[in-house]
RNA sequence: CGGGGCGUAGCGCAGUCUGGUAGCGCGUACGGUUCGGGACCGUAAGGUCGGAGGUUCGAAUCCUCUCGCCCCGACCA
């Protein structure tokens, strides 16, 4: 096995399945077509932009040779793909009438780290990259921007994960990017995980790629494009975002089982009677859909384990909702329910007839679900969130851990760099919603007239 | 690349100092009894002790070399 190289079982498949299918859907609706592009990319591309291969070049992987010879021009293995899709769209553009121009990409790439992480950093990863071209640079601008705001909506309300939308500072910028904008979401422990990146490319790749176009006035000039991505890191950020000392919690709009019903039977004929019930209830809870998909309900008649060793098992997985199906609740015209998060997690009994059908009441309780766990996640972070002024305090509260704090910052990335030696705690973002507010640097005293967000990050 | 640690059953480890039949827990398979918060009994399968060389009557254990992995210090979604 290659070294920060992953395999995502079934389970953890299923998720990115699910965010896939989301995000898809939201890049579709503002009108982005999916396309394919190469795995391997000429050396020659990436040294095109002089930023783009400086920053770059460290973590490239090459092939050297193929078919058994050394290669004339060694490939990379995409570690992003500006630089052939900008090849191509010089070739795609001439007119106003070709802009804008606008694709999305399903793919992996890699990116030959030192330190990896399962899902938060890995060597290979999948992820989706957004490549626009535009007439105006405004009109870019524009674009990378709502490309950050759908990220920062499904990010809370698909994934149930808190975000900071802001700009990076130019030292945390996109390799050959004039600007970028950044997600920033809260994990359990303080620290910081850029979730989403959108950036205003400018010029750079079209003039080094030759992406001109013809204007309305009959005059070339060279496009204006972004780029902008999330990856399967997504799946990071939500276990570290949600879970808790029982394992995995997954947001019911992401989660690949829904309800898993459990059942409990002492005798041979009691365990025929349940499953039929258990499996009535499977079928009529099927019907539902949740999002985009229809709810999945599985029903765990393994035999040789006890009921308790099943919980457990499904907690651990995350399931939203377990049912329990015993005697008594036949008897009693029942069944226990027992969700895994959210504000009405005690075990519940809820009859199998009345009023409320049990498809309302789950279907409720998904919706509760969704929300509890964006509040909760949003309560932890405003818990570790603070305004810091002085330095001293800065490094009294970083030397324990990490908080997200507010603090000014005069602009100089020398002061910016001071902290990071000395802290390890890095600018993440300037955020968008940061109020006008008078201060001092924190480390020159210099003006500032609205705080940043500080962190650890990942 | 510098400092530290570890390689023994699918997983987690003991055994190494002081050489003498390769073990424990979990898991797995089969049979039985169980089943409302991690069941129990019985039986069984499963090992090039990371690799190579050496010392020895005898090496997981001692010596030499080697490979791999993990943690800590310099890059990044």
């Amino acid at each position: 096995m290659v070294k920060g190289c992953m395999v995502i079982k079934p389970n953890g498949y299923a998720v990115w399945e699910k965010l896939q299918r989301d995000l898809d859907t939201r890049f579709k609706e503002t009108g982005h077509k999916n396309a394919y592009f190469p795995l391997l990319i000429p050396m020659s591309f990436i040294q095109k932009e002089a930023e783009h291969v400086e920053g770059f070049s460290p973590e490239l992987a090459v092939v050297t040779h193929a078919g058994g010879k050394e290669l004339e021009e060694p490939y990379v293995v995409r570690p992003t793909s500006e630089t052939i899709i900008g090849h191509y769209f010089s070739k795609w553009i001439q007119s106003w009438r070709d802009l804008p121009l606008l694709i999305n990409q399903w793919a992996n790439v890699m990116r030959w780290e030192l330190k990896t992480r399962m899902f938060l950093r890995t060597g290979e990863f999948l992820w989706q990259e957004g490549h626009t071209a535009h007439s105006t640079h405004k009109e870019a601008q524009e674009e990378a921007r709502r490309m950050l705001n759908i990220y920062g909506d499904f990010a809370e309300t698909t994934m149930a994960m808190p975000v900071i939308k802001g700009d990076k500072t130019d030292s945390e910028r996109f390799a050959g990017a004039l600007k970028s904008m950044t997600i920033e979401a809260f994990m359990q422990n303080g620290m910081a995980l850029q979730a989403g990146t959108s950036h205003d490319l400018g010029q750079n790749f079209g003039k080094a790629f030759d992406v001109k176009f013809q204007n309305k006035d009959g005059e070339e000039e060279f496009v204006w494009q972004t780029s902008w991505g999330v990856s399967t890191r997504l799946i990071g950020g939500l276990i570290m975002t949600h879970s808790d000392d029982n394992g995995f919690v997954v947001p019911p709009k992401l989660a690949p089982v829904h309800v898993v019903i459990v059942p409990i039977y002492r005798k041979e004929e009691q365990r025929a009677q349940i499953l039929e019930a258990a499996e009535r209830i499977q079928q009529d809870l099927q019907k539902n859909r949740i999002g985009d998909w229809p709810m999945v309900v599985e029903i765990d008649d393994r035999e040789g384990y006890k009921p308790g060793n099943k919980f457990y098992y499904w907690e651990k997985r995350g399931v939203p909702l377990r049912l329990e199906l015993g005697p008594r609740d036949l008897e009693n015209g029942q069944i226990m329910s027992k969700a895994r998060a959210g504000k009405s997690v005690e075990k519940t009994a809820w009859p199998l007839q009345g009023d409320e059908g049990l498809s309302e009441k789950i279907m409720k309780l998904m919706n509760d679900m969704q929300r509890d766990l964006y509040e909760a996640a949003l309560n932890r972070r405003e818990k570790m969130s603070m305004r810091i002024d002085s330095y001293d305090e800065f490094k009294q509260i970083y030397s324990k851990g990490s908080v997200f704090s507010h603090v000014h910052w005069c602009g100089d990335s020398a002061c910016e760099a001071k902290i990071k030696d000395e802290t390890t705690v890095t600018i993440r973002c300037i955020p968008w919603d940061a109020e006008e507010e008078k201060g001092g640097c924190i480390i020159c005293g210099k003006p500032s007239n609205k705080r940043v967000l500080m962190a650890k990050a990942y």
